[in-house]
RNA sequence: GCCGGGGUGGCGAAAUCGGUAAACGCAGGGGACUUAAAAUCCCCCGGGCGAAAGCCCUUGCGGGUUCAAGUCCCGCCCCCGGCACCA
């Protein structure tokens, strides 16, 4: 848009100037220019603050922060469609956030950037027959003028694109650090392979059974990898949630994520079979070689108390003892079985509902509590990435195990009675329940408590097992067999292995390569350019081969918060000054689809950097806030609906400042809301009036004096509005200004300045560029943004002088008297007599109990 | 099955410590202004009975505690999200 003069004008932008922009910054004709006109003024301000560097930190600023505030919001994945609702929800509310800190007078930092590499936009890059190279940028460019245009209060001197070298180098930097410090590892796993994304996935993106991404059913494959031992920080991982101020759903999912058991670790020696028909039966036959005799099937479980009950043992088909276990004669059928789990997809491997199946492997255990010889067999419903991929199975006290058993045979004692069963009761399902000991030798009439730490410690005694903990949380697998990541910065070298890059060689840059469809080999396509991935030992300068695998995207984003503040610095990840000074992080807001994906990694990394001396706190987010999920018309928005809100033309016709403000009177941030698209018109309307009270009807004299039923509505609203706006009230906030508004306005009456103009103030988070307008237009010259005039309420101008008392009778309503504040219960009791209808009520009856509750009500009870 | 979060007018939603249920907004109805429309402004707007005054009912369902329950307790039902053969 036009607006030469005011540009001219505010070149010299210092205090105290007053540039006179307040008029002439529409350059039309007369009669146009005070009309609201959002995307003309949105326009203005945007380019002024630019100029101005209004949301720009320079390095000295970073450096001598006195009053820092990091508002941190999840940054996004640039999708050639463009930023979606959801996108602009979640930033919205946290700009408002931030905006509310600056107006206070702190330091708000508020960053954004782009999460660019990974799988989703290579596999659009191979749909539209582009190099991921091209695309980007592309993506990048527009994401920037839309999040622009929202009017975000963002530093754009400070973003970072995790796909350029300069910061994935940093990434490698970090790989290289875990690995010297032994918290990296090459290992050969099944892994869950997508077949139709054609790479490994981690647990975590596989959601029951199907790939997280095309929904195609997840198979297993044994391939090396590289894993990070984040089960190494599973125990602080979960300690430390008890002292973080994050949604108490966020703790949750990672607290069942990490998925901590107690226990014990428990080891059943192999039985050595009678070969032929010996027939003894007894452990030590003599036909044990010492070897064998050492060899334990290790379980855990989480109740020992009930070993007493365990009448046989099963493996997972996958677990590296059943070719031991397996007798020749039941070979055939234990391959079979085994073959057939492996090649059922994990869907169908995890449905619960299916009959128990299972094949008996002929070898046996010793239970250590009993010295009874028990069978060992494999089954598909014992998972081999659980525990330790075997069970001791204890068909009484567990259902799964008793459907098994029921299915093959299996005896099923009891030992566990209940309140109202004795030793002997039947089973008809397995108990579960509270109880105590029976049929348990020594540890009869215990209960379940007592005896799990009785029977753990005389199993330890025995040198049988030992109490542990056991962790659901898996390493996390951080190998992707695909292009569009940083390369990992390894160099595999036959007489060194594998040897980490030396630091001053990164990045390891990701050359262009035009072939980058992955294949069903599980290599990843830099395998194909030899040119790139020969290269020699920087250990022992022979031949060598770099890693041709790429890292997991979430790896990007386990870091980004520290490199934001520090993007100036070229020679380091993260300032330790500047580092020092900005983080943690103050307060983040997201999406909880990352609860235990990225903010789990985020913790682990930035736990990790601490212990190994890189940063001086633990925990990254001080504050985390989950916000909500807008749906449109009551429906879950999709592309495949087409009922997807298109941002663009709405911000186009209405404004940003509309478009924000109506996203956050939705509903409770946090818990989202239903985005009607006629709703608009409310805080559309809102803000237009808001325009007029200022530019058109405002009261001529800057003086006069508030109305003081207004002036007491202001001070209540500011009240409301203060309390509500850092607990992400929004709201709830905006319907209190709606309301003041109203005030101002009822009647028609003539609005004073003392009475709007902080109402401009507290609406700026919301609507920032509209509040700037016509701040400056009350006559300011220093920005909004740096002038920081949140307003102050004053208890005593807040404070009603009359009220209205609710008079009940026998707790209904019968009539409301109008009382001065703090009427005594005489006065209100007297002032509700002379009430007709109340005294109607009071007639002929006599009055036994009188409940008052100051201001509020007053309840007569009578009978 | 387990763990979260919910269930309030036609709709989105409000409601400190238990104290006038439905603030704010949308949609709808009526009116003013206008040649007309848009925009704007004013009024009405949970249900039932009633001419009115007023009375009765109403926060998913059923009980309970209390002078008083959307709010607290017990038992259910339904919706949304997460986890799920986790030993």
């Amino acid at each position: 848009m036009a607006n030469h003069g005011a540009e001219a004008a505010n070149q010299d932008h210092t205090p105290g100037h007053t540039s006179g922009h307040t008029r002439d910054h529409t350059p039309d004709s007369d009669d146009t220019r005070d009309r609201y006109d959002p995307s003309a003024l949105e326009a203005l301000w945007q380019s002024r603050w630019d100029e101005h560097g209004t949301n720009r930190f320079t390095l000295d600023e970073f450096r001598s922060a006195e009053d820092p505030y990091y508002n941190l919001m999840m940054f996004p994945y640039p999708s050639a469609e463009g930023l979606h609702v959801g996108n602009i929800y979640a930033f919205t509310g946290a700009d408002v956030h931030g905006r509310y800190h600056r107006l206070r007078g702190r330091e708000v930092f508020e960053p954004i950037g782009f999460d660019a590499f990974g799988i989703h936009s290579e596999n659009f890059a191979l749909k539209v027959g582009l190099h991921p190279m091209d695309l980007i940028p592309k993506n990048v460019a527009n994401f920037t003028r839309q999040l622009r245009r929202i009017g975000g209060m963002f530093d754009w001197d400070h973003t970072v694109d995790t796909t350029t070298p300069e910061y994935y180098r940093w990434t490698q930097w970090l790989f290289l650090q875990l690995f010297k410090g032994g918290l990296a590892e090459q290992k050969e796993a099944p892994v869950n392979w997508c077949p139709s994304c054609m790479t490994v996935l981690a647990n975590e993106q596989v959601i029951s059974g199907l790939c997280e991404r095309c929904d195609s059913a997840v198979e297993q494959r044994r391939i090396a990898q590289w894993f990070f031992r984040i089960t190494d920080f599973a125990q602080r991982l979960l300690d430390n949630l008890d002292d973080l101020d994050w949604s108490e759903t966020t703790k949750k999912a990672q607290s069942n994520w990490i998925g901590r058991s107690e226990g014990a670790f428990l080891r059943f020696p192999m039985a050595d079979e009678p070969s032929a028909d010996t027939g003894s039966g007894k452990a030590d036959s003599g036909m044990t070689s010492p070897a064998n005799r050492a060899e334990t099937v290790d379980v855990f479980t989480t109740r020992p108390d009930t070993i007493f009950g365990a009448t046989y043992m099963v493996l997972s088909p996958e677990h590296p003892l059943v070719d031991r276990v397996t007798l020749p004669e039941h070979r055939p059928e234990i391959d079979a079985y085994r073959k057939q789990a492996s090649a059922m997809d994990l869907v169908a491997r995890q449905k619960t509902d299916k009959t128990k199946t299972g094949v008996f492997t002929g070898g046996h255990c010793v239970n250590p509590a009993t010295g009874e010889r028990i069978p060992i067999w494999i089954a598909d419903y014992v998972l081999m990435e659980y525990g330790t991929g075997a069970i001791m199975a204890v068909p009484g006290h567990d259902q799964r195990d008793f459907e098994f058993a029921t299915k093959f045979e299996l005896p099923i004692p009891r030992v566990v009675a209940g309140p109202d069963d004795t030793a002997d009761t039947p089973l008809e399902e397995a108990y579960v329940g509270p109880g105590r000991l029976v049929n348990s030798g020594p540890f009869d009439g215990l209960p379940i408590d007592e005896a799990i730490a009785k029977v753990t410690a005389w199993l330890d005694e025995k040198g049988a097992g030992e109490k542990t903990i056991n962790y659901r949380l898996h390493d996390w697998c951080i190998s992707r067999q695909r292009y569009w990541g940083p390369p990992i910065p390894i160099i595999h070298c036959a007489r060194c292995g594998a040897v980490p890059v030396p630091e001053e060689d990164l990045p390891v840059v990701l050359p262009r390569v035009e072939d980058f469809k992955p294949d069903d080999s599980g290599i990843s396509p830099l395998a194909r350019v030899e040119e790139w991935y020969r290269t020699e030992c920087p250990d022992c300068g022979g031949e060598a081969e770099r890693e041709t695998d790429v890292s997991d995207t979430f790896l990007d984003s386990a870091w980004y918060f520290l490199r934001y503040p520090s993007t100036d610095i070229a020679d380091a990840p993260f300032d330790p000054a500047i580092t020092r000074r900005w983080l943690p992080v103050d307060t983040y807001i997201g999406g909880n689809e990352h609860a235990v994906l990225h903010l789990l990694y985020a913790r682990f990394v930035t736990m990790a950097l601490h212990d190994l001396g890189h940063l001086d706190f633990e925990e990254p987010f001080t504050r985390f806030r989950a916000h909500g999920l807008i749906i449109r018309e009551g429906a879950k928005m999709s592309k495949s609906k087409g009922n997807v809100v298109v941002p663009d033309p709405i911000i186009e016709e209405y404004g940003a400042d509309t478009f924000r403000l109506y996203l956050m009177f939705l509903g409770p941030f946090e818990e989202g809301g239903d985005y009607r698209d006629l709703g608009i018109q409310g805080p559309f309307g809102f803000l237009k009036r808001l325009w007029e009270t200022v530019v058109d009807d405002l009261d001529p004299d800057p003086e006069a004096a508030p109305d003081p039923d207004v002036e007491r509505k202001l001070h209540q609203t500011i009240e409301q509005v203060t309390r509500q706006l850092p607990e992400l009230q929004y709201n709830t906030s905006i319907a209190a200004m709606m309301e003041y508004l109203n005030a101002v306005r009822s009647g028609g009456r003539t609005p004073v300045r003392a009475e709007v103009e902080p109402l401009v103030v507290l609406v700026a988070p919301f609507a920032p560029h509209i509040a700037e307008e016509l701040w400056s237009r009350l006559g300011h010259a220093e920005s909004l943004w740096d002038a920081a005039p949140w307003p102050d309420f004053d208890p005593e101008k807040m404070a009603e002088d009359t009220i209205t008392l609710a008079v009940q009778v026998n707790g209904k309503v019968r009539g409301t008297v109008e009382l001065p504040a703090g009427a005594s219960q005489e006065t209100a009791l007297a002032a509700a007599r002379d009430e007709p209808n109340v005294a109607r009520h009071l007639a002929e009856v006599e009055l036994r109990r009188v409940i008052h509750v100051p201001d509020r009500l007053l309840n007569l009870v009578v009978g």
